[in-house]
DNA sequence: CGTATTATTGCAACACAATTGCAAAAACAT
DNA sequence: ATGTTTTTGCAATTGTGTTGCAATAATACG
């Protein structure tokens, strides 16, 4: 059974209440006094598994998290997450739905659709 | 001006003989005598910049590099790479180009499609 | 409400990936 | 062949993520 922690509950706070996805520094740097490095991890690691955020890597392969809208079992995000080199910041364009399809024997999980460049608060 | 060092050329080489993206790690466990870690990551970035190499991110976070088959100044992948989830390997796959289009005030740089689950030789 | 059970946390230590500064070595233009 | 400049190796450092274990907090239940 899975607990409602302290922790817990101002971390999904912070990342629902957050219009872009986080990494585990943002929320490090923001949360300081609230828990250890570690605990937010575990955190994490937790609120994934629960379907509550989910994960998206940056181009840079900083994993990000952001919070599930339309999950309930399966992740199935296939729509485009928007990564800005300049504030580093990840937008879901949640409008921006994508169709495609895997060759033959290849088993389908999930969808990691990014793109890179200047968003609109940085132009 | 950027000069055409043993270390670059083997590196390069062993990119390019690869089927699927080698990591950091895939490199320096081949070309152990060849040269130090470090210069691999320093080799690395110098092809990136060049554009004889690209980027794939991991869906675990871990950056991966393959060759460049059609690419003269701008990065322009819009095809998916599988990453297996078993074998970790990744595996572009050509012919599955995919379009799509930014919302207004987005400026463009480089795209990333990842797909995961199992590879065919792990079904 | 109080207590027992069990999940969660903090701490310390560890593992690994990646970066930096600097002197030595290698590539290249001439 | 030589001088200039890039590249390399080494050592040290930073950052990210994980693990084990004892202490603590959340919850169920009487």
């Amino acid at each position: 059974m899975t607990r409602n922690t302290q922790a817990k509950q101002q971390i999904l706070n912070f990342i629902q209440s957050s219009k872009q996805a986080v990494s585990h520094s943002d929320i490090y740097s923001n949360l300081q006094s609230l828990c250890d490095r570690v605990t937010i991890y575990r955190v994490l690691e937790r609120l994934v598994n629960e379907n509550k955020i989910h994960k998206i890597v940056n181009v840079d392969g900083v994993i990000n998290y952001a919070t599930c809208h339309n999950c309930t079992n399966i992740h199935y995000h296939n729509h485009v997450h928007f990564s800005c080199e300049n504030c580093k910041s990840i937008t879901c364009l949640d409008k921006n739905e994508i169709t495609f399809s895997l060759p033959p024997n290849y088993l389908f999980k999930e969808s990691f659709f990014t793109v890179s460049g200047i968003c609109p608060n940085c132009i």
